[in-house]
DNA sequence: TCGCCAGGCTTACAGCGTAAGCTTACACCG
DNA sequence: CGGTGTAAGCTTACGCTGTAAGCCTGGCGA
C-alpha cells in the first residue's frame, strides 16, 4: 500500500512543470512580477528548488517564450483551396502572432529582447522562410520580406499594448489632455485631438493598414 | 571673499544635470545597471538626494528618453530644394530615429514600453502629422501612416541591437549553428544558413527595403 | 545492506527602489 | 543682529530581487 503513493500529492517538478507554471504566472501577474520566489510558492517549492531544472531565470524567460511563439499559426497554404496563396498565408500568419501576443502582453517585449532559439521558434522561422521561398523569393528576399512583417508584428503590438486607454476613452482623454497641446505650439497635435473629440477620427490603430503595405509592396517585389 | 564660493567646486544638483547624468550613465554602462545609488555617485551625492530634483526613478526614465528623442531630426520640406517632398522627408526623418537610436541602444525599449510626453515627443510628433497633412493625407492616414513607420523603425532598430553577432562574423556563426538545423527538420532554415555560409546572401537585415515598401504603399494611398 | 545521488531545503550575500526622518546652510525679515 | 523658514543634502531602514554554497533525506542499483 504504501508504495501505492508513487506521487505524493504533489507530482514532482520538472522542467515542463516550472516553465507552464511560468506562463501561467506571467499571464496572471506580469512577467515584472515574476519571481523566482513567486513561482516557487505557486509550485509549492522553495524558490532554490527551481534551479535543479532551470539553469537560471532567463532560462525561464526564453523558455516560456518559445511556449508563446508554439501558439502561433504557422503560415501553411491551404492546399483545398485554390484561392489561398502566400499573401493569404503570410496574413493569416500575421494576424494570428498579433492575437497570440495580445493573450501574452509580457512577451512582445521578451521577443523583441533576446535570440530566440527554442524548437517552436525554430519551427515558425522555418515555415516563414518555407512560404516565401515557395512564393518565389530568393533567399535574401524571403529574409528582408519576413523582417519586414516580424518588425511590424512587433511594433504595432507593442505600441497597442502599450496604450494606456481603451478606444471608448479616447475622446474623453483627448478633451482632457487638449490644454497640454495647445494649437500655438502644437497645431497638427492640438487638429488631430479635435478630431478625435469630434468623433471625426476614432482614432484606433489598424493593425491591416500598415500590414496591407507590406504585403502588397511584396507582391509587386515578387512580380 | 568669503561669499565669492557661491558654487563649492560642485554646482549642485537640479533635474537637467541629475538627468544628462543619467543619460550619459545609461550610455556607458546601459540602462539595466542604471541605478539610483551608481547614479548618485556619478554626481558626487547620495542615492536619496536624487529624489529631491526627480519623482522617482521612472521619472528619470521619461525623462532621458525625451532627451533622446530630442536628438531625431524633425522631419521638414527644405524650400529651397524644389525637389524636396514628403516622401523624402519622412525618410530623413525615419533614418535620423534609426541612427539616433543605435547610439543609445537602450532607447528603443523604453520608447516602446511607456507612453512619451515629454516635450521633445510632442514636437516630434506634431512635425512628422505636419509633414504628412501638408502632403495631403487625412488626420485619420496620417496616424495611420505615422504609426506604420514608427513601428518600423523601432522594431527594425531593436532587432538590429538585439542581434548578438557582428555582419562580418554570420558566415561562421550560421556555419557552427548549421548542426542545430538539420535539413530535415528545418530545411529552409537550414538552406538560408547555407546562403549566408557559402557569400551568396550577407545576412544583412536592410532598414531601407522595409521603409521603402512603406512609404511606396503610402505615396499609392495618397493618390 | 551499503553507498550514491537526485531533488528538495536553508542560509546568506550583494544589490535594488524608496519611505521616513535628520542635519545643515542660507535667505529673509523684524 | 537674532530668529525663523526652508531647500537640499545625508542616514538609516525595509522589503524585495537573483542566486551561490552547502545541507539533508528518501529511494534505487549493486
Amino acid at each position: 500500500m504504501a508504495s501505492d503513493k508513487r506521487k505524493p500529492a504533489r507530482p514532482g517538478l520538472s522542467q515542463d512543470r516550472v516553465l507552464h507554471a511560468a506562463l501561467t504566472l506571467a499571464d496572471e501577474v506580469g512577467v515584472e512580477s515574476l519571481s523566482m520566489r513567486r513561482l516557487g510558492e505557486a509550485l509549492g517549492v522553495q524558490a532554490m528548488s527551481l534551479y535543479k531544472h532551470v539553469a537560471n531565470k532567463d532560462d525561464i524567460l526564453d523558455g516560456i517564450v518559445d511556449l508563446v511563439i508554439g501558439q502561433i499559426a504557422v503560415p501553411e497554404i491551404n492546399r483545398n483551396n485554390p484561392g489561398d496563396n502566400w499573401k493569404r498565408a503570410m496574413r493569416r500568419r500575421a494576424v494570428s502572432a498579433h492575437d497570440t501576443l495580445l493573450r501574452h502582453p509580457w512577451a512582445p517585449m521578451l521577443l523583441l529582447s533576446r535570440v530566440n532559439v527554442g524548437p517552436a521558434s525554430l519551427r515558425y522561422v522555418d515555415a516563414t522562410i518555407g512560404c516565401l521561398r515557395n512564393a518565389g523569393f530568393s533567399y535574401a528576399m524571403a529574409d528582408h520580406a519576413w523582417n519586414a512583417i516580424d518588425n511590424h508584428i512587433y511594433g504595432f503590438t507593442l505600441q497597442k499594448l502599450n496604450f494606456p486607454f481603451q478606444p471608448e476613452e479616447y475622446a474623453t482623454v483627448a478633451q482632457s489632455f487638449l490644454p497640454q497641446i495647445p494649437a500655438a505650439q502644437y497645431p497638427h497635435l492640438n487638429g488631430m485631438a479635435q478630431q478625435v473629440i469630434d468623433g471625426k477620427h476614432d482614432g484606433l490603430a489598424d493593425f491591416d493598414f500598415g500590414l496591407n503595405l507590406i504585403l502588397d509592396g511584396l507582391e509587386r517585389v515578387l512580380r
